[in-house]
DNA sequence: CCATCTTTGTGCACGCGTTCACAAAGACAT
DNA sequence: ATGTCTTTGTGAACGCGTGCACAAAGATGG
């Protein structure tokens, strides 16, 4: 998962499990390839398999939704889309700003899964006086000196950083003191916000760092495998007294 | 946060929780602007803080790892770089691919925070054949029939997706087959993988999704303060038997 | 060498999330 | 109307992750 959000009072208040909000767009994407190809009902186990989930945890999560599924029969795709699209608020529009339009930012911008949902690009924004007045995705970079105007012009209430780290949180104390209370921040660095703002943060660095410990593991339990004990033996002048962990031996220099 | 594993036995055979992993790099990334000011030791409060965790959960992290930390001190932070990077597996070096160079694939390849830490853009592919041969970040382009040798010669084992969705699943089959064992998958798919493949996904729909809701729900609560129970009245045509539930009115059409 | 002070490492309890397993509910056929 | 069959909705148990609170360990000063 390449996110995380940021700290927040945890238990939804008598609300949805926040693992289930998590869930509900997955659903909602594979309800709507249903839909599309204009399948009537679903079973949980079918959907369940389509989002890649366990179907008791599908049956659990929709409980709290409501009881919309028939027995014996399954859910109604077209009313299930429904339901879950108004539970996300998407039934409405969301207009949304991107601060930093680098490489990153303009392939946001550039992105065609934002506006199939509810979300719309209001403005584009960049420090670089150059950038502004370009063309990006058909929208025309505005210098952030305006940042707080258009915030409020716009109505917008999600923002989306994805500006170099050291200025990511001066940007946010902008985008929030302009009113935006949801923060979906691309630049590695830990924001720090009042209560009341949500962020969340997509890090390709930690995601990969993640996998990178998954290979290293794979990568040694094979070969612990292979060669068996032979070379735990010739290794075997480390001892931090974890106890034969099957772990990389330390090799620190000092 | 932007991702999620996908399914995989759960517990980390008596090793390190995948909630600790995950934090890891981020304690590596403030333990790194540490080391640059030259910061010799650090508590586990000040860490907790830069890495914007609660400094008890720091202190357990870094208790699966070993024990690093000096009483009454702290921990030193070229030391515990170091046992992170080596217990992440940073200290190697691990080709990766990227396969599909739309505009993110384009962001990503020139993306910094990739080599900095371990990780080398090895090839990048694309099915289009005017992209073959073409210079993105400094690396020619390659075309997708090669896929399986380049994988094979250049020993990549990391592979990052970001084609259009509608591929997303055939090219993940191909990187397995061609012996890809991790796989950062930024479409908007569910990919199933033989066990032993680990997939990690980034999905920019699904955490706007996520702060959408929030969102609703904060703008929920905000109106039910101000406006009392007088618009819940005038909206009480609907019933769907779940009792009051404090949630926004639903104001369907039909 | 002893006292004091700081900070780590962890035992313990609690809460969330997951999963199992099954009763309740409805469709459908006869 | 009754029985059978399918599928939902959920009670209950379990496991992981979190955070508190404190004892153990070491530094530091006299």
């Amino acid at each position: 998962m390449a996110t995380g959000r940021t700290h927040r009072p945890a238990t939804r208040s008598r609300g949805i499990p926040e693992a289930t909000v998590a869930r509900l767009p997955l659903y909602l994407r594979a309800l709507t390839a249903l839909s599309e190809r204009s399948v009537p009902t679903v079973s949980s186990e079918e959907l369940a398999a389509a989002a890649g989930v366990n179907s008791a945890k599908l049956r659990k999560d929709f409980s709290y939704l409501g009881s919309y599924g028939t027995r014996g029969v399954g859910y109604d795709v077209e009313y299930l889309v429904y339901q879950i699209s108004r539970e996300l608020g998407l039934t409405q529009d969301w207009p949304v700003v991107i601060v930093g339009i680098g490489n990153l930012g303009a392939a946001l911008a550039n992105y065609g899964g934002f506006a199939s949902r509810g979300f719309r690009v209001a403005a584009l924004i960049d420090a670089d006086p150059e950038m502004a007045g370009k063309q990006v995705a058909g929208i025309a970079v505005q210098h952030s000196d305006g940042l707080e105007k258009i915030i409020d012009e716009s109505g917008v209430s999600i923002g989306v950083i994805t500006t170099p780290p050291g200025v990511a949180q001066q940007v946010c104390d902008r985008l929030v003191a302009a009113g935006v209370t949801s923060i979906l921040n691309f630049a590695p660095t830990v924001l720090s916000v009042p209560d009341g703002v949500d962020v969340r943060k997509v890090d390709l660095s930690i995601e990969l760092q993640i996998l990178a410990f998954h290979e290293q593991r794979k990568a040694g339990e094979e070969a612990e495998a292979q060669a068996g004990a032979a070379a735990v033996a010739q290794a075997a002048q480390e001892d931090n007294g974890k106890g034969p962990d099957g772990d990389v031996p330390a090799v620190m220099p000092a």
